[in-house]
Order: structure tokens, then sequence, then C-alpha cells
RNA sequence: GCGGUUGUAGCUCAGUUGGUUAGAGUAGGCGUUUGUGGUGCGCUUGGUCGUGGGUUCGAGUCCCAUCAUCCGCCCCA
């Protein structure tokens, strides 16, 4: 009969606990978002399929939850479509999906309403994304996305914006982190110089990893990809230079004297680190690369100091957003962050606030029908002056309603009796210090504002 | 999509080479002379042992399948 609930396959509930910290950082997250000029917008949880297929790739459009057609979604199906298998027969089946990105939207988003968007376009977005992934730790099925892009500019300024919203974000969350930098660019001009132009991604694929598997591991890929060896020996010095941003960008200046676009890349970091007045937790780093391959200009990496997590913010430069939904030559660049990751780091760091912040100020407590009319009646007083409380609804024993205080982590109960109603005093009860005292309702306002 | 781990009370877990009515802690409920919570004490409600098969006189325990979980890989946030 009862059978035993549980949730659907890499999804989870958020009690009262969970959304106090939640909203704690997306409400920071926001502030700051809206404080460097983004505007918020939402698109639809649903997205037709032509939208969002053949944009992340084969493994991508594998990871779509996709919306089975309403009514009998079988009648335009015949067995040949059947035995064609699954692929086809899906498409016969289903013309709708979850999104599974922020990017891929708004870029539709963009396309649709070019004609009433101010550029460049400032927009952020914080909603929720669906993955038909497996569930691992730190990686779910539902989780949030919080990205802030702007389109329609080539100024090296919107990076520069990028890097302060993420300082300033950091700061306020008070995280210790640093921002990976580097450039599409300058990994093109070492792809030039090593004279493997056509093996970019390869190469890409490979030295992303490099910190996980090590040099040789990469070498051998690379080898095995047609690299030479001597060359790949005068990388490895390269990238395992340790030093300030600007030796680094001096050493490299030299191995990539040869190769315009990797000047022009390293140029585009000197500029991007010189608008940053705090250049502390800003790294340049060759080695990173990020998988998506739409990234084509100066790309970032943000990660938790204090603990090992993997990145918690990622962004970047891309060029031609929006050409697939018909608008071409839009560049525009953009940040994301974590949101999810960000909790979980600051969540075992201990960094987010407890449970307390929700519970309202009063709970109002009584004996009797006489009281329990007198309460509502307080209560209403107390939240016409912007104190937040909340009347016990049953008629039981008076304990009940001390213990639910408690519990709930409510600080004051005001207790009305039949001495209290005969004096018009209420009777304040603080549950940290156990004192308590008798105030009429304007000293009672004054204690709790 | 691949490999491994673990599923026993709401939660955290015991359960000895298969053997009677499956336990503990914690949480919940009630009480502790009733106008006062947190710590104490007493009593107490919760489980077709993830699900479905199989082996056996007998299965929480062994075998198979399946579902879920967590951890690696691929990929990603």
């Amino acid at each position: 009969m009862m059978q035993k609930p549980s949730n659907a396959r890499g999804t989870r509930d958020f009690g009262p606990k969970e959304m106090v910290k939640r909203n704690y950082v997306f409400s920071i997250i926001k502030k700051h978002f809206e404080r460097f000029g983004f505007q918020n917008i939402e698109t639809p949880s649903i997205e037709n399929l032509s939208t969002l297929m053949g944009k992340y790739g084969d493994e991508g459009d594998q990871l779509l939850f996709k919306i089975l057609n309403s009514g009998d979604f079988l009648k335009d199906v015949t067995p040949n479509d059947i035995d064609l298998g699954f692929k086809n027969f899906s498409q016969k089946i289903t013309e709708k999906g979850l999104r599974y990105d922020l990017t891929v939207p708004f870029a539709r988003f963009v396309s649709m309403n070019r004609s009433e968007l101010a550029f460049p376009f400032k927009r952020y977005q914080i909603q929720p994304v669906w993955r038909a992934d497996r569930p691992q730790k730190g990686r779910y099925r539902e989780f949030y996305q919080c990205d802030a892009d702007i389109v329609g500019s080539d100024s090296l300024i919107n990076e520069a914006e990028l890097v302060s919203l993420f300082q300033a974000i950091f700061s306020e969350l008070n995280l210790n982190v640093q921002l990976l930098i580097n450039s599409r660019k300058v990994l093109t001009g070492i792809v030039d110089v090593l004279g493997m132009m056509d093996k970019f991604s390869s190469f890409a694929i490979a030295l992303d990893k490099l910190d996980k598997v090590g040099w040789d591991v990469v070498q051998n890929e690379l080898l095995a990809q047609g690299f030479e060896t001597d060359k790949l020996n005068k990388l490895k010095v390269i990238i395992e230079f340790e030093g300030t941003n600007d030796q680094k960008i001096i050493n490299l200046k030299s191995f990539l004297a040869q190769s315009e676009i990797g000047m022009a890349g390293l140029k585009e970091i000197e500029d991007v680190l010189s608008f940053s007045a705090d250049q502390s937790n800003l790294i340049f780093d060759v080695k990173l690369a990020r998988g998506l391959s739409y990234y084509t200009g100066l790309i970032f990496e943000g990660k938790a100091v204090d603990l090992a997590f993997g990145s918690i913010v990622g962004g970047g430069r891309y060029d031609n957003l929006t050409s697939s939904f018909g608008l071409p030559n839009m560049s525009g660049v953009g940040i994301s962050f974590g949101i999810e990751r960000i909790i979980d780091v600051m969540d075992t760091l201990n960094l987010l606030p407890s449970v307390n912040s929700s519970a309202c100020q009063v709970l109002f407590t009584y004996f009797d029908l006489e009281g329990q009319l007198k309460c509502i009646g307080l209560a209403n007083s107390l939240r016409s002056n912007g104190i937040s409380c909340e009347v016990y609804p049953d008629l039981t024993k008076i304990k009940k309603s001390f213990e639910y205080a408690d519990k709930k982590g409510i600080r004051f109960v005001a207790v009305i009796g039949s001495e209290e109603i005969k004096s018009g005093l209420i009777s304040l009860k603080d549950m940290i210090s156990g004192t308590q005292e008798e105030l009429n309702l304007s000293e009672l306002v004054q204690r709790l504002s």
C-alpha cells in the first residue's frame, strides 16, 4: 500500500536549514551582479529540442532530459521507426526538453530579442538546469547555475569587470579564492609555434588534465599526436615555470615571438591584469585550457584556496554565441558561478549562517481562549511594527510551546495568561538568558526593534 | 556509458560459521505534583532486514537478478 518515499535520482530537497544557507549565497551573488549593472532575466525550464540539440556535442545530447509528447505520442510512430533504433524513435515521440545550461537559452533569447535589447547587453540569470548525468559527489541531476554575461562588446574592460565582480563576491562571502587566467589565443600561439595548428583541440584537452595526471602522461599523449620531442621539451620549461605574472609574461613573449595570435593573447592578459588594483589572487596560468570549445579569447577559472574541490567559477570570451540562431558576429564574455559547489565548500569550511536566521523573533503562547484572542491582536500589532512573530496554534500545556520555540530557535516567548490580561502587561521570556520581564505593548515593541 | 562500494527503526549503526518472538544509541510520544524550554530520570510508539526470485527443514546472514546509494573514470558545474 504505502511505498517508501524517495527523491528522484540525483535530486535533493532543501529544508529550512539548507535554504537559509543557500539564500545567503544567492543573495550576495545577486546583489553584486546588480551592482555591476547586470540585469536579471529568466527563460523557461522547457525548450524545444531543436534549440538544445547539437549545441553540446554528442555527449551533451545524450545527457538532455527529454519530455515525452503529450497525448497519443505513438500516433506517428511506425514499426519501421522502432527498427531504426532509439535515436530515430525518440525524435518521433519527444520534441521538448529541460534546459541543460543557461548559455544556450540566453543565446536564443538574445537572437530573438535583438531589436529590443540595449547593446552591450549585460544579463544575469540564476536558474536550475537539468542533466541526465550519473550523480556523484558535487554532481547532481538538478542544480543551479549562476551566470553573468556581456554580449555585443569586444572591449577588454568587460573581462576586467568580471574579474572585479569575482573579487567583490568572494570578498563578501569571505571565501579565500584564486582566479586562474589564460587566453585561448596564447594556447593557439603555442600550438602555432609548435607547428601543430590542426591539433589544437587535442592539445587543449591534454593540457587541461596536466594537474591531474602529470607531465609524462600529457607528453606521451602529445607525442602520439605527432608533436615533436624537442619542441615539447621547450614547452615543458615554459609550463613548469614558477614566478610572478609579469615574469611569466616575459618568458612567454620570447617563446611566442613569432606567433601573432600568441602575442595578441599575451597583450590581452597584460591589459586585463593592469586593470586590476588587487592582483594578489589573480594568477596567469598557461596550463588553463577549459573544456568548452566555444571559448575564443580570455578564459578564467576560480578555485577555493582552503579546500581542493575542483573549480567553483568558470568563464571566458566567446565569439559567435548566437550564430546558430541566425545572429552572427555577436561576441560576448561571461562568468558562471558554480553555486552548488560554492555552497558545499563554504558549508564544509563552516562559513554559512545557521538556521536561527529564518526563525521569527517572538512566539506568543497562552492558557485559554481569552488569552489566545489577546495574542492574535498583540501579534498583529508587533507585525505592523515590523517585528516577526507567530502565535502558537494549539491550546495545550504551555510547556509544548516553549519546546517549540526552543527547537525552532525563536529567541523570545511572550506569555499571556489571566495575570497578564488583568495587568495589561506581557511576560516576555528571553530563551537564551532565561530571564523574564513584564512589559507593556510599546515597551515590547521597543525591546524587540 | 564503464568499474567498484553499501542498502537492517525517522537518523547513525550492531546482528558471531545460516537456527526460536531482529537489537542499541539518537530522534519522536507520554510522564517526572500541572504558568515555562534546553542537561537528568522513568515508560513508550516505530522495522514483511531495498525489491523480486533461488538454495535450505530453516535466510537479515548464502546465490542470482533488479533498484537505489556513495566512490573512481568519461564528461562536467
